[in-house]
DNA sequence: TTGTAGGCGTTATCAT
DNA sequence: ATGATAACGCCTACAA
């Protein structure tokens, strides 16, 4: 079923049709209704292929995802939701890309074959090839997370540096003096990843300004992995009475462990962090945390992305989102042994 | 970047270029290496639209899942990771749909658009309005679940009545008299959504086979649900001692409600399930359960999918596949009193 | 071994 | 208010 065929059954020229559809010029009531009824009738719709190969855009967007190996966090997943619900609103679709490195065959078909019109890339690296590869083929793009050079590219981001430190200063306020910081995974801090790096920055200056002691551990994302963490803290720094964390994939590990010390929490234990809504409230107790806002992250990425194809020359615009810590019953002042 | 451009460059036809890169005709080895350096040297592929259009073929698959709403479990997403994985296998992108009903736009932006070459459809009801769509529309499509008229379409399903058959079998075997179904959403069994109902059916006849008496609980899929489920269990039915479920996502709160009631698992207590493997892993403790192989699930749908795209009129194949329960902790011999 | 030319389905310019 | 027609970039039958 093409325009044609509608044209012609309609008893007009397809460019008539092409009016009616569009509405970029005027077109008889009369014919236009009729054009109408023969399209219900086939419910055709014009061709995705033909219409970008005209215009020159795709109406769709792709989205880089982590590769399919590693699991997604909530977080994560959340925004992928958001994403596709923001792109949807405005009748866009979405192509996902699993890729991490650079040579990946879907990520080059995505940019150079120009089979979106923009691109969001998740999981951004403090020095990312994905980003260097879309400035030099021209794609307009949005990271989720920024780079080194974070003044060159558009991007919407987590402040997780202030985030820590609010976390960091609550606790302290509570009378913790010895506080941990439970980070993302050691490889992933290695490899540059900026949430890891600026989370530890956030947390070493607030505990230096408020003279607190402040260990950090590194651990992966996953519920074994909080659990050894949170087992490894307990039994290396007894002192130890609160910690603050960016790991949410962690935190059910770290919740058992806590439980067969025997540690009630927030009793004898107190947790803030930064999570997913969800993740925290499942928390038991819930989790006093900043919640990361990824349904807004994901339309704002949406926004900032159909803005930049429509004026890609335009200065790039960042946000860095630094919500408020919601109080939750995971944070209570610190034990005093009677 | 256009091959007329590669074809000026290298000093050849438009065609010599096209055949150079599909080698679907020879082209001299000293003119392919021209051609083949210009290329490298511009990064050049083929615009996807106008191959489409050429081909009639866009070399892209959709997905459709559950709509942005609602929260994937942990064994969609892990099916979602596969299918992308598997479609990038084979170089094939990836459209995702968030939609659930059958006037979704972006739903009909990709059967009558044209915008993909089949369609893999997530959580198929009984009656399912999708389906019927994509019949009229002549797109091929895969289902995972199938519906009430299993043999007219291409479908990868889990046999959940044989291995909630399995888990009841099991659990009688080991002492237990009196057991409960945790099965999903009553909205959702409303809907006619197979899961549901197939799991009830292999738990009735289970329980009937075994002279065992059985009681169902319907259950929201979240952690808060599960822990008021399980609450209710224990509070309306203090003879059960089992429990055997399909609902992976209320696990935790299964977990939570059971230990708060002093309950050993699987000391006091024992659970058996249908559930991706990862949570299984992630229960404390672990799981007794049929690891639903959601990896092997997505790069079969694709398969089928891929046959079908290619043989649109050979009989409809399917896939019921029932894994073997994996035996771990969280089953035991009935208590029995001293 | 290579070149020429037509058409895939749209949109938009020009003409009526 | 509407029609004819040229292009978008690619593939491929046909010609040389």
């Amino acid at each position: 079923m093409n325009i044609g065929e509608i044209a012609r059954r309609s008893g007009v020229s397809r460019s008539t049709v092409s009016y009616a559809l569009s509405g970029k010029r005027t077109v008889s009531e009369a014919t236009r209704r009729r054009i109408q009824e023969v399209i219900d009738e086939l419910d055709y719709r014009p061709n995705a292929a033909a219409r970008a190969l005209k215009e020159g855009r795709t109406r769709t967007l792709g989205l880089v995802i982590p590769p399919a190996g590693g699991r997604l966090t909530y977080m994560q997943l959340e925004f992928v939701a958001s994403v596709l619900e923001a792109a949807a609103r405005v009748d866009l679709d979405v192509l996902l890309s699993p890729s991490g490195g650079d040579h990946d065959r879907s990520f080059e078909r995505i940019v150079s074959g120009r089979r979106v019109d923009g691109v969001i890339v998740m999981e951004i690296r403090l020095e990312d090839p994905r980003v260097t590869r879309l400035q030099k083929a021209g794609m307009p793009f949005v990271t989720i997370g920024h780079t080194a050079q974070p003044h060159e590219t558009c991007w919407v981001d987590v402040d997780y540096a202030t985030l820590i430190s609010r976390c960091v200063y609550h606790l302290a306020d509570l009378g913790h003096h010895h506080i941990a910081l439970i980070n993302r995974s050691a490889e992933l801090l290695a490899a540059g990843y900026g949430p890891g790096h600026r989370a530890r920055e956030g947390f070493t200056a607030a505990v230096e300004q408020r003279a607190v002691t402040g260990v950090e551990f590194c651990c992966a994302d996953d519920a074994p992995a909080g659990e050894a963490c949170m087992e490894q803290i307990l039994d290396a720094h007894p002192e130890i009475t609160a910690v603050a964390t960016i790991n949410e994939a962690a935190l059910p590990g770290v919740q058992r462990a806590l439980e067969r010390a025997g540690l009630d929490v927030p009793g004898r234990f107190s947790i803030a962090g930064v999570a997913a809504k969800h993740w925290a409230e499942e928390f038991r107790p819930q989790l006093t945390a900043a919640d990361v806002p990824a349904l807004e992250m994901g339309s704002l990425a949406v926004d900032l992305l159909i803005e930049r194809i429509a004026e890609p020359n335009a200065a790039p615009k960042h946000r860095l989102l630094a919500p408020p810590i919601s109080l939750r019953s995971s944070t209570a002042p610190a034990f005093a042994a009677p």
